[in-house]
DNA sequence: ACTAATCCCGACCATTCCGGTCGGATATAG
DNA sequence: CTATATCCGACCGGAATGGTCGGGATTAGT
């Protein structure tokens, strides 16, 4: 169970983007050298980025990309379903109505509720979460969100 | 974001399993009939459930597998987990400590905390359900289970 | 003892996926 | 005109993984 590295450096890509918030465009290099990532395939994830609305493209010298909204208006949840596809941690159990495949056996299949549980745990996580929260560089939010996190595993290890 | 189909052909073969809870061993011939799935494939996952201690083998002629304790003795994270490894959406937010590899730019890195509640909302997920509640076919608990899961989405969608 | 059924287990194959590269077209600032 | 960008399709190599094969060990029934 994973995420691909498409989400990994699309994230940091979208984060490094957020610390640029408002002071125009921001090149791939440039990014690129920041992260330590290959530049040459944060085009990919960044024009799919683009396609999905989330950031804005410049071309041209002193062009790049910048975020489309406030980082405090981009959900988690959106910038990993346009790195990644549909939410669906089976294929059965998929985000997007269009991409879900039914079981074939569904008669048998009392399986499926499982995915779609885990699939609303994930999106729910997702969902509640801003570009906003990890764009600082380290504050007291830090502190706090593992925190929660871990009341949070409390609370569920105990149920 | 998937499981493998290790998974997929992991739990479907444990709730196989659980159906046959109590009436000896059930060869993999039977099951991979049952649920249409590749016996020899299934060989591998049911030694690694053998070795989680999930299931037990008896060998010769009117072996096979059976659980190794009752379905709703087991959780779902522990089946995933024996067929998965250790719960981890990204390398650096692993369940297992041994697993975990720190992020090399622990410095930058505010991303962690993304992935780890991830980790925890499908950890939480998979603790919440036993096999038992994936055993029957159909039954009242089948709209149930939608029933709370759609209420759980409700009030994420909602928060 | 013989046989059939079954787990056990390692070696192996084939393919798909995906991270990553390259090269060139297009656009823009200076 | 040139330097700097994005843009975009074609391509590559390796890892992961779904899946197969064959043979050995073990046991029940006869």
């Amino acid at each position: 169970m994973s995420f691909s590295t498409k989400g990994e450096y699309g994230v940091r890509l979208m984060v490094q983007l957020g610390r640029h918030f408002g002071t125009g465009p921001a090149s791939l290099a440039e990014i690129a050298a920041e992260e330590d990532l290959p530049r040459a395939y944060l085009e990919q994830l960044a024009m799919g980025l683009r396609d999905a609305g989330l950031v804005v493209s410049t071309r041209g010298a002193h062009g790049g990309y910048e975020l489309g909204r406030p980082p405090s208006d981009i959900r988690m949840s959106e910038v990993l379903r346009a790195l990644e596809g549909p939410i669906a941690p089976m294929i059965c159990a998929s985000d997007d109505p269009e991409h879900a495949t039914l079981c074939d056996r569904a008669s048998n299949c009392t399986v499926n509720i499982l995915w779609v549980r885990v699939r609303d745990a994930i999106a729910g996580a997702l969902e509640g979460m801003t570009l906003a929260d990890l764009v600082p560089l380290r504050l007291p939010i830090d502190l706090e969100a593992a925190d929660t996190a871990r009341t949070l595993q409390g609370a569920l290890t105990t149920s």
